[in-house]
DNA sequence: GATGAATGAGGTTTCATTCAT
DNA sequence: TATGAATGAAACCTCATTCAT
């Protein structure tokens, strides 16, 4: 049974590796320890040495993918200057690339399925990824706002649309699988939910 | 424990929206028949008097939700004549105050958490809802930008971006519990999404 | 599988039975649910239904048979009149009897091996037990040496030192076995140790 | 962790050392080697480069404090001249400090809690210890009571009411943990213990 | 000799499901 | 129809033991 022939520097980003696969496959709660395991190619014992339990694994989980998530974050002040709309379109299209990342669908995928068993990170959502896209985006949209350049709206509900946009496919393609009935191309995605989303909000006068 | 009624006519339902609620607030495998019948105001043996197992109980949850959905499905065609722009906010209003209504709330929460464990639920809403959505909207939309009122987009995408900027707000709101946090009137919110999304793909020279 | 058909009022009394029966020959770590569940007719699960958890099940089964020990405490004040050697000699036979009953012994046996892991019964002992012989017995001891016709002696620890002699034997005896090889007729006991005892406190000119 | 010698010819008594300690302090079952090792400074592994499991620990650690018990066990024919109560008092305050040493009232502790598992143990008490304190201590009295000093009592059972007489204040006073309610000088211990006792065995006209 | 990572058997506990009443 | 006592499979977790380094 000896095929634990890898440095043991890397059993937890192994172990957490093969937890967000059988998470996400399986639902934490169906998930058994052996699963993730075997997954990574190792004993259930060893899990053990590495994190405390079923739950501390889960949230190591989530927080190795927070950052990606935070990064994930449009840094829209590059927007400021040049055309916006072709600069959105390529910002966009990055988004919604690294979102429909494998590790990070099935992020999302455990995320929605656990959250109400997990207030930490409810709480680290709330308060740290939502504020985020606030500052980043709304503050954007805000300062278009205010030069006149977009209509006035609320900047946050505003903010909250564009995610909505992008997030609602990884939840029907990705999450409910309908990329089998209705496939679609990212780019198009991306040209759509842009176009709509800088049509919506520029000022008429403008242009 | 909690409602006496005795009318064994009306078990059934009952049991549903018990079985709703402790799933919604505990996820599926978190609840435990006891706490259903404890909500119910029966005892756990009953339950298997009305329903197979918890999988089939949980199943006939979902299903008896269901046509909710469908019914939820604006009937756009009522759109295309009259005032588009002010007609379109009463039925985003509508269809945002039937998203949030808390057993709608609830059941997306149950059914986004338990979808892979559900097939005959992905199945339900990859071949259901999703082409349903398309007949209605989609349809609708496709007419339009055919006369050159709405410019040429993908209807099957642009379809998807409305509902994601609708169903983003029950993710954050209720489900992630942003309420709290960015408090948002339901007002506010349809008057933002409609606004973007017709300016959205209106076509310019028309409005 | 049903040979479950003894009322259920019997049931608690049944499993702690049972669980007196396994911990005593096994040891609280050694004995197993199934173990114990096997020895009263039952299964695992059905242990659960009436206590909480193995632990929890074990207290009880102390606790259930304190009342046994606090009654063995025998009634001294009886003795101030009459013969007091030989009503000693009665009450102590009484007293040994009771202690070797089985389930006595057991429950010793179960109590030494896990005192320092139950608090709770070391605490009781402390505070219910020894005081209590205090009361009964070195009261009884105090009062005939006040009066001389015992002498001058500390009571606790007189009172210490019969419990002692009694005790060493279902220790030595029923414990460790030694019965097989060296038996005791349970009078011989008896008289040995209050003979002993009582010429041992007697004040040498009363007699 | 403890104590930094790097002696390996130390290393038994070393690793006998700190398991008596954690035997004693969490009793056989709840006592990880990992315990064990941490106590004697170590590590698991290498303690099975010494025992071969822990259950052959244990009983290496049982067998390598029964010499200490058995040097215990009073030189009695020493008093047959001489003034024997003021002897045995001598004798009885070696025994009772002895056996109040913290490694062997730890000792008594372990073996109670875990004779019925120790088969071993359990014979080589019956077949030595008892036999032995039957030939050092019986015999001496038998040959008091022969010669008349003594009262004609069962000498095997007057012995096993002797040591009953120190060993309950083992029990009670160190492993219940009463000597915080009861405080008691050894020194009071003693003079009531030899006073009961051989006033209990004296022949009246002798003294 | 010493280490500590890895293993996997075994035990407690939970809970969906059954069934006699 | 309704109950709730009983069941037993399944999963988390621990830890004695092994073994490559």
């Amino acid at each position: 049974m000896a095929k634990w022939r890898r440095c043991p520097e890397e059993r937890p980003a192994q172990i957490l590796e093969a937890a967000l696969d059988v998470f996400a496959r399986r639902g934490f709660a169906e998930a058994t320890m052996d699963d993730i395991a075997g997954e990574a190619g190792i004993t259930k014992g060893t899990i053990y040495l590495y994190f405390e339990g079923k739950r501390e694994l889960l949230l190591a989980v989530v927080r190795a993918q927070l950052g990606r998530f935070m990064a994930l974050l449009p840094r829209m002040h590059a927007l400021i200057t040049g055309d916006i709309e072709e600069n959105a379109r390529q910002l966009g299209g990055d988004f919604l690339g690294a979102l429909m990342e494998p590790e990070v669908t099935k992020t999302i995928q455990v995320i929605l399925a656990e959250l109400q068993h997990l207030p930490e990170v409810k709480r680290l959502y709330q308060e740290e990824a939502l504020p985020q896209a606030n500052v980043q985006v709304a503050g954007f949209l805000k300062a278009h706002m205010d030069v006149g350049t977009f209509r006035q709206l609320d900047p946050t509900i505003a903010t909250r649309c564009l995610f909505g946009m992008f997030m609602i496919f990884v939840l029907t393609q990705e999450i409910l699988g309908a990329s089998r009935i209705t496939p679609m191309s990212q780019e198009a995605i991306v040209d759509t939910v842009t176009g709509i989303f800088f049509h919506g909000i520029m000022n008429r006068g403008t242009a």
